[in-house]
DNA sequence: GATGAATGAGTGTTCATTCAT
DNA sequence: TATGAATGAACACTCATTCAT
C-alpha cells in the first residue's frame, strides 16, 4: 500500500528499508523532527505557560497537517507497541509531555495521556468533519488548554 | 478470534452474519445497549450537571471494563468509516454527547471528539499502564470533568 | 510449490502447518518412519553384519523411490540446519548409523558421513541416470558394502 | 554475495555475465581449472594407482578448502540441472573419473558418483564437523580409497 | 445448525534482472 | 565502467469468506 501510494514498486520500497519496522520508524522519526525546534525552543522558554502554549500549538498544527497518519502512529496497536520499545522516540516523547503537563506524577501522566488521545480524535472524528481547518485549529487549541492549564499539584 | 471467545468456530459466526461488518455492528449496538439505562435516566434527569456525571461516570466504567474492545471500535479506521455510515449508531451518539456537552454548536462537538479520544486512550496509554483500576478511574473521571463542565454558553 | 504440486491452494496447506519448517519437520518424519521397522528388526538381530546388511538395503531402497525428496532434505543448507536443531529427528539418525557403521569415534563418524552422502548422490547423479532401478540398486549397494565393512578399529 | 565477496557491486557483475546461470559456469570452470594441473599430470603418470593416488588427494584438498562452494555447485539442485547441459564441463568430468575410477563401464560410473557424494558430503556434514582439518583430511582420504581401489574388473 | 476444509486476495519479504546516470 | 535505484515474479504467511458434509 505505502508502495503503490508514493508510486514505487513494493520491491523498492524495500531497497531504502530492510523492515516494516524501519518504515514506520522512519515515518515517525521524520514526523517526531517537524517538532524538534519548537521543543527546543520551548525548554529553553523560562515563562512555562508560555513554552506550553507555543508547543501546544506546534503539536495541534502537526495532527491538523497530518491526520491521517499521526492517528495511524497512535492508535494502531502494532505500531504502537512497536515505538513503545524504540528508545530514542520514548524519549522525544518524554521531553514532549514534559513541558507540556510537567513531571507532576500521575495525575500529570493521565493528562499526558488524555491529551495525546484528545488531540488526535479531535482531528478525525466524523463529528468535526465538516470544520475546515481553522476553526478546527482554534476550537481545539481552545478546549486543549483546559486539560494542560493545571494539571500537576491538583490532586 | 470472536469465534473461539464465544465457543463457536468460525464458520458458526458467519452463518449468524454475513459479513465481519455486520459482526462489528453488532458488538457495538451490544455495547451501546449497555449505555441505554443510564442514558434514558440521564435525560430524564432534571438537572443537567447531574445528568453528566451520572453517564459520563457509566461511559468511564464500561471504557475500563472493555478497553480492548472500545478502543478497537473507536481507533481501527475502517470500523470507524463503517461505523459512521451506520445510521441508528449516529443517532445513539448524538443523543449521548446531547447529555455529556450539550447542543451548543462546533464547540460542543469538538468536545465531544476530544472527551471521546481522551477517555479511550487514558484507559490503554502506556503512560498510565501502572496504575489500578481504582486510580484509573478517580483520574480519569476528574480531568474528564474539565473538558465538558463549561462548554454550553462558550460559542 | 507445495501446494500446486499437491493440487490444493497455498492457503489450504497452512491450515494443516503453522509453517514451512513445520512441514518439512512432517515430511521428514513420514520419510523416517518408512525405515522404523527395520531399524527396530536391525537393532533386534544378533548377527550385526545381517543387521547391517539388512538396514542397508531398506536405507537404499527408500533412496531409490523417494530420490527427489531425500536429496532435498539431506542437500537444502537451510532444511539441514533446521533438522540439526529437531530432536527426535537426531536421535534417529544417530540410531540408523549406529547400526550401520558402530560406534567407533571419528572413523566410523566419517564413514556414516560418506556413507549417506554416496548414497543419496549414487542415486541422483546424471552419470548414472540412464540405469534402471534394478541395476542402480545393485551396484549401489554392492558399492556401499564397501564403506561399511569394516569402519571401527580400522584407524 | 558474490559482488560483495570480489568487491564489485551486483550491477557491476551483470555487465560482465548476462546471467546468474553464466556466474555459476564460469565459477565452476574456475574451479575446476584448479584441477587441471594434477589432471594433466595424472594423465601422463604410467603407474595408475599412483595417477589416482594424486588426483584424489587433489581432489580432497579442494574440497576441504573451498566446501561452502563445492557443496553448492554439487547439490543445488537448479546447478546440478544446470552444469549437466554444459558439454565442457561434462567432458572435463569425465576425464576426472576415468583417471580416478576407470572406465570399467556402469560399476566405475556408480562409483564415481558415490565417490563425489562421499567426498563432498565427507566435508560438510555435522558428524564430523568437530574435526581439525588435518584430521579431516586423512579420514576422508583413507575411506575414500576403499571406494576406488578395487572397481575395475569387477563389472 | 455447526464444523473442518478450502480458497482468493491480500501483506511482508527476497531474488534475479534491468535501467538511468 | 560502475553503481544506486527500480522492478516483476516469486515465496512465506494471514485474513475474510465460502462450501461440503
Amino acid at each position: 500500500m505505502i508502495g503503490d501510494a508514493l508510486g514505487f514498486s513494493k520491491a523498492a520500497v524495500y531497497r531504502q528499508f530492510k523492515t516494516k519496522n524501519e518504515i514506520v520508524i522512519a515515518l515517525t522519526e521524520r514526523q517526531l523532527a517537524r517538532l524538534e525546534d519548537a521543543l527546543d525552543a520551548a525548554e529553553a522558554e523560562p515563562s512555562q505557560p508560555r513554552a506550553r502554549e507555543l508547543l501546544l500549538s506546534r503539536v495541534i498544527d502537526m495532527a491538523i497537517a497530518d491526520r491521517r497518519m499521526v492517528a495511524v502512529l497512535q492508535f494502531d496497536p502494532v505500531i504502537v507497541r512497536l515505538l513503545a520499545e524504540h528508545e530514542p522516540f520514548q524519549q522525544f516523547i518524554n521531553r514532549l509531555y514534559g513541558v507540556l503537563v510537567g513531571d507532576g506524577g500521575d495525575d500529570a501522566r493521565m493528562s499526558a495521556a488524555m491529551l495525546s488521545g484528545a488531540i488526535t480524535v479531535g482531528v478525525i472524528h466524523p463529528l468535526v468533519a465538516h470544520l475546515d481547518d481553522v476553526e478546527r485549529r482554534s476550537r481545539l487549541l481552545y478546549i486543549a488548554r483546559r486539560l494542560i492549564d493545571l494539571p500537576e499539584g491538583s490532586n
